[in-house]
RNA sequence: UGACCCAUGGUGUAAUUGGCAACACGUUAGAUUUUGGUUCUAAAGAGUCCAGGUUCGAGCCCUGGUGGGUCAACCA
C-alpha cells in the first residue's frame, strides 16, 4: 500500500450512528445544558450475554467519546425474577469488558420513594386511579390494536379515596391482584401503551434489597424513565421494542419535568446472532435442564462463557464495532463474531504445538535416547513474545490426520513415501507403518529423517510441501481438550416461537477429546491463558474442571482452507 | 383491519445530508509463508422492495402500494 492509501485509509472517519448524529445535534443545540448522561440498565434475572455487550459498548462508549458519564442503574422493580447472584456477575462482566460506571452504581428500587410520591402527585392531579377489577377484565377492556378501549368504572374514583387505597395498597391490606394504580390517560389511544396503563401491582414476596419495606412495585414504564430523570440522563438507549413505549415515557416525563431539562429515549436494533439464541429466559431454561453446565458453559452466549471459552473483551468490542447501530432487525452472521475473534487471538497468542489426537511416529534412524532442543518462535507476529526450546526425539507424536495410507490429490502431509517437515526441526520421510488388521487403524508410523535439514542448519533451506507440528512422545504432557460446535444447528432459533428451540439443539455441539498430547511448556499454563495450537486452532485453558488433566478449551478453529480443497 | 418502526450485494453496515453506490465479513483466484494460519494482490457479487412524482440530477425529498417487525404481562 502507498503511503498516500495509508493515510487515506487511517484518515477517513468510522462511519457515525444515527443515535450518536442525534447526541451531536443535541449537544451543539445545548440541550440539557451541553452535557451528556447516559446508563447501562441491567434487570438482575440472569447473566449478561453478548447482545447486552451490544449495548454497554453504547451506553458508556458514546458517553466516553462525548465527555459525559455513564451509570449502572440495576432496574430491580420485579422482586420474584430478580437475585443478588445476578447483580455481582454482572458487574464483574461489564468490569471485563473494559467499562467502568465509576461508582455511579444505582438502584431503581432507590427511587421507590421518589416514584410512591410521584404516583400520589398524580393521584392528586387526577391522572391515576385504583382500579379493583381483576386482570383479565382489566385486559379485555384495554381491546385490542384495533379497536379502542372502554373505560374502567373506577376511572371517576374520588381522589381521597384513590389516595387512601393507594396507601392502603402499599400497607400489604390487600391480596396480591386485588387492586392497581393506574395512569388516568387515554382509553381510545392507537396505542396500546396508553390505554390507562398499570403503574403500580400489589406484589408481597420480598425484595433483595429493600425487603418488605414495600408490598407495591412499580412497573417498568413507571420506573425506567423517571429514574432517568432523578439520575439527569440525557440519552436514554434501549432497544427497539421500546419503540412504542416511548409516547408513554414522554408522558410521564412531562408530568414530572419543572425545567427545560428532559432524557431522551432513542431506540437502537436488538443483536441476533445466526445458530444463537439470545433469550435471557431460553438461556435459563436450557441452565435448569442440564443441556449445558452452567451460565458460563463455553457454548453460551453469555459473557461469562464467552470468556471461558477464550473469547477476549477486545474482540467483542470489536465485533460491536463492526456491526454498527441501526433500526433495522438484523441477523448477524456468527461467522463475523469469530473474524473478530481470530483477528485479536493472531495478534496476542503464543504459537504451541498440541496434537489431539495422536499417532506414533518413529524415526529409526534417530538415536533413541538422544533428545534435542529445537528453537521455536512464539509469535512470528509478535516477535517481542521471544522463543522457545522445545524437545525432540526420535518417537513423536503427529495429528492422525496428518497421516494418511492413500493420499488425495493435493495432500501436503505425510503418506507412504513422502516427506514433510517437522516444523522447528527436521524432515522426515515415511518408509512404513503399521496397520491393525481387524481395525484398519494406523497404529504406527516409520519414518527416517535427514540430519541435514535441521531447522536453521545446513540443508535448512530444503522446500517440502507439508510443515507438521509434533509432540515428543517421552515429553509430552497429557491434556483434554473440548471442541465447541455451534450450540444449535438452526440458523435462527431466536425466531422460533415458544419452545421451538429445543428441537434445535445440536446434540454434537461439545466433544471431548482425552487422549490429547502437548508440548512440555504447557504444563504450567494458567487458566484463561490462551494459545494457538499451530494448524489446529486458539485454545484457552479452562479454570475449573474436574479432570486431573490440563484441560483446554477450543475457542476457534484456524480458517481451514484444506477442508475446501478437499470438497 | 389500528398505531409506530423498518427496507441498499449472500450477511452486516456506509454514502460528505440531493451529485459516479463504498467498507467489512463471506466467496473465488493468485503471490508469499518452516502453520493449508497470517500477510499481500485481484476478481465476482447490489443499481438501492415496487409504481408514480419533484428535480439538470433521487438510495436520500413527496404520494401511493408491497413486504417485514413491534404493541393487547399486575415482565423488563
Amino acid at each position: 500500500m502507498s503511503d498516500e492509501n495509508a493515510r487515506e485509509k487511517e484518515e477517513s472517519k468510522p462511519s457515525v450512528s444515527f443515535i450518536e448524529q442525534f447526541i451531536v445535534e443535541d449537544l451543539k443545540a445545548g440541550k440539557n445544558n451541553g452535557k451528556i448522561v447516559t446508563r447501562f440498565p441491567p434487570e438482575p434475572n440472569g447473566y449478561l450475554h453478548i447482545g447486552h455487550a451490544k449495548a454497554i459498548c453504547l451506553d458508556f462508549g458514546m458517553a466516553q467519546k462525548h465527555g459525559g458519564k455513564c451509570n449502572l442503574r440495576f432496574d430491580d422493580t420485579n422482586p420474584v425474577k430478580e437475585e443478588i447472584e445476578y447483580i455481582d456477575s454482572i458487574k464483574e462482566d461489564i468490569h471485563w469488558l473494559g467499562f467502568d460506571w465509576e461508582g455511579r452504581e444505582f438502584y431503581a428500587s432507590d427511587y421507590f420513594g421518589k416514584l410512591f410520591d410521584f404516583a400520589n402527585e398524580l393521584i392528586k392531579r387526577g391522572l391515576a386511579y385504583v382500579d379493583d377489577q381483576p386482570a383479565d377484565l382489566i385486559s379485555s377492556q384495554k381491546g385490542n390494536p384495533s379497536q379502542p378501549g372502554t373505560e374502567s368504572p373506577y376511572r371517576n374514583r374520588p381522589v381521597n379515596e384513590n389516595l387512601e387505597l393507594f396507601s392502603r395498597m402499599k400497607k400489604g391490606e390487600f391480596d396480591e391482584g386485588s387492586r392497581v394504580l393506574r395512569a388516568r390517560v387515554d382509553m381510545t389511544s392507537p396505542n396500546m401503551h396508553m390505554r390507562d396503563p398499570i403503574i403500580y401491582r400489589i406484589i408481597k414476596s420480598p425484595h433483595h434489597r429493600t425487603g418488605s419495606t414495600w408490598m407495591v412495585y412499580p412497573m417498568y414504564d413507571f420506573a425506567h424513565g423517571q429514574s432517568d430523570y432523578f439520575e439527569g440522563i440525557t440519552h436514554s438507549l434501549c432497544t427497539l421494542e421500546f419503540e412504542v413505549h416511548r409516547p408513554l415515557y414522554d408522558w410521564f416525563i412531562d408530568q414530572l419535568k419543572t425545567s427545560d431539562y428532559r432524557p431522551r429515549q432513542i431506540e437502537f436494533n436488538r443483536l441476533n446472532l445466526t445458530y444463537t439464541m439470545m433469550s435471557k429466559r431460553k438461556l435459563l431454561e436450557l441452565v435448569k435442564e442440564d443441556k449445558v453446565k452452567g451460565w458460563d458453559d463455553p457454548r453460551m452466549p453469555t459473557l461469562c462463557g464467552l470468556r471461558r471459552r477464550g473469547y477476549t473483551p477486545e474482540s467483542i468490542k470489536r465485533f460491536v464495532d463492526l456491526i454498527g447501530y441501526t433500526k433495522v432487525e438484523a441477523i448477524n452472521d456468527v461467522s463475523l463474531l469469530e473474524h473478530a475473534v481470530r483477528e485479536d487471538l493472531n495478534l496476542r497468542t503464543p504459537r504451541v504445538f498440541g496434537v489431539l489426537n495422536p499417532l506414533k511416529v518413529i524415526i529409526k534412524n534417530y538415536p533413541a535416547g538422544k533428545v534435542e532442543n529445537v528453537e521455536l518462535i512464539n509469535n512470528p507476529e509478535d516477535c517481542s513474545m521471544g522463543k522457545r526450546l522445545v524437545p525432540f526425539s526420535n518417537e513423536v507424536y503427529i495429528e492422525h490426520d496428518d497421516f494418511m495410507e492413500i493420499p488425495p490429490n493435493k495432500f501436503f502431509r505425510l503418506a507412504p513415501g513422502m516427506e514433510v517437515r517437522l516444523k522447528g526441526a527436521y524432515i522426515i520421510k515415511c518408509e512404513g507403518f503399521k496397520k491393525n488388521d481387524k481395525t484398519g487403524i494406523i497404529e504406527e508410523v516409520y519414518c527416517t529423517y535427514d540430519p541435514d535439514t535441521r531447522s536453521g542448519g545446513f540443508l535448512s533451506e530444503k522446500k517440502v510441501k507439508g510443515t507438521l507440528h509434533w509432540v515428543s512422545a517421552q515429553h509430552a504432557v497429557d491434556a483434554e481438550v473440548r471442541l465447541y460446535d455451534r450450540l444449535f444447528n438452526h440458523e435462527d432459533p431466536a425466531g422460533q416461537k415458544d419452545d421451538d428451540y429445543r428441537k434445535f439443539l445440536n446434540p454434537e455441539s461439545l466433544k471431548v477429546l482425552t487422549a490429547c498430547k502437548v508440548e512440555p511448556s504447557l504444563a504450567q499454563a494458567k487458566p484463561l491463558e490462551k494459545f494457538q495450537f499451530q494448524r489446529l486452532g486458539y485454545f484457552c485453558v479452562d479454570y475449573d474442571s474436574t479432570s486431573s488433566k490440563l484441560v483446554f478449551n477450543r475457542t476457534v478453529s484456524l480458517k481451514d482452507t484444506w477442508s475446501k480443497i478437499n470438497k
